[in-house]
DNA sequence: AATACAATCCGTGTATACAAAATACACAAA
DNA sequence: TTTGTGTATTTTGTATACACGGATTGTATT
């Protein structure tokens, strides 16, 4: 772990809540790797705050999955396998099914008009081939259509899930290759929605899950050849 | 709040994970009511513990959506709406459609025998109305069917849903009016499943929820009348 | 009687202290 | 060299102390 981590103190939230989402995201971009030791003490000085804090913030990470605990030895990055890939990638398929299908019948013409520029953002971003934006633009893009679903709890499972694909769908949305690819699966997706096909809508959402599927799996083992 | 809320030592565990799974139990009984306020020193006293178990305890809850954090004042249980309730089931019916239909790919022969005792057991569980036994069986018939989609993301997602229904679920399971349906629908479940027919499984599991929903439902605006 | 304001109390947020377990290490014996 | 044991150190688990903010109550003033 370098040094590099560092509390953000420009939110005014409890330090406890802070120091969750740094860790989160350290964990997420990788910074914090999988198997690593979270000690205590290391995590207090480095973050300039004390255990209390820290200890809270693991126990909602331990609960998210992200880190597991081993009793009397503290707590330590999750280890992500090909299998719990699978097995989240297995359920966001399903969610995200049910998303668009919910999002045929409930999204407003506002959202609508969001999700069609959302598209087009996207697009957009590809030409740049700069990583970071064009993440954002999907991640706008597929959060506008859970949000047109009005389901709360759905918008915060389906956002849980997408986080532990973070690191890999960075990798993913890297490779030009496959971006005339996304464009035209979000499209028919923005189409189908508009005309309240539920089918389409659905099968589409699922296409895109497996094709992600595809290109994490094959990253994870071609990054096993490289080790 | 009365007082037999107690710590249940025979466990060996971390104290807060005893203090979190007896207070998860309190208010999925009801025993703990919905916005009531959950005081740390109060919490210590009556559990015999400090307050540092009791916050971390809290802090999973917190995530785990039982109870929510008002800034400055502390956690409180939190309110179940009729909307949240709706939520809860509409992800909950894709999640068990899911389930069946994996479970129809991978399910082994012997977890299949389980599952028709589990439909057995559960028929047998009617005719002593007893509520408790009842609602037991039930949980166990549906637990077989995620184990067996061997997706232990899809197992933790259901189970957490699951949880929400708790109290609501027990009424539900009371009204012998419907245990036939019920028996019937287990039925057809396993039976779709041991022929691999993961159209008739899926529907089938979505109309349970639905007969669920519908009954949670009319619980709650009757509920409602009476205060 | 109503409102404004101050003193007080209560509870959370954070830090620290202490106890117990686990780990690491050194040294001795086979 | 290997194995075993005892000690020191590290780290977690739990308790407690302290400070700050918000709420409440009581009092004075209008």
């Amino acid at each position: 772990m370098q040094d590099n981590l560092q509390v953000n103190m420009d939110e005014f939230l409890p330090l406890r809540d802070v120091v969750f989402n740094t860790l989160r995201q350290a964990i997420l971009t990788g910074e914090l790797k999988p198997g690593e030791r979270l000690m205590e003490i290391h995590l207090a000085n480095r973050l300039g705050v004390s255990r209390t804090p820290i200890r809270e913030a693991i126990r909602k990470l331990e609960l998210e999955g992200l880190v597991i605990m081993i009793p009397r030895r503290g707590a330590e990055v999750a280890k992500i396998t090909e299998k719990s890939l699978q097995d989240v990638l297995e359920v966001r398929r399903a969610l995200d099914a049910l998303s668009v299908e919910l999002a045929c019948e409930r999204i407003s013409e506002e959202e609508l008009i969001q999700l069609k520029n959302a598209c087009d953002e996207f697009e957009k971003a590809t030409h740049t081939k700069d990583p970071k934006k064009i993440a954002k633009a999907d991640v706008e893009l597929h959060d506008i259509i859970v949000k047109a679903t009005g389901n709360s709890r759905l918008v915060q499972m389906v956002n849980n899930l997408s986080e532990q694909m973070y690191r890999y769908r960075f990798e993913y949305i890297k490779d030009a290759s496959k971006h005339q690819r996304l464009i035209d699966e979000h499209r028919v997706i923005y189409e189908s929605i508009r005309n309240k096909d539920k089918t389409t809508a659905s099968e589409t959402a699922k296409l895109h899950i497996d094709n992600q599927e595809t290109s994490v799996m094959e990253q994870i083992h071609s990054e096993r050849k490289i080790k």
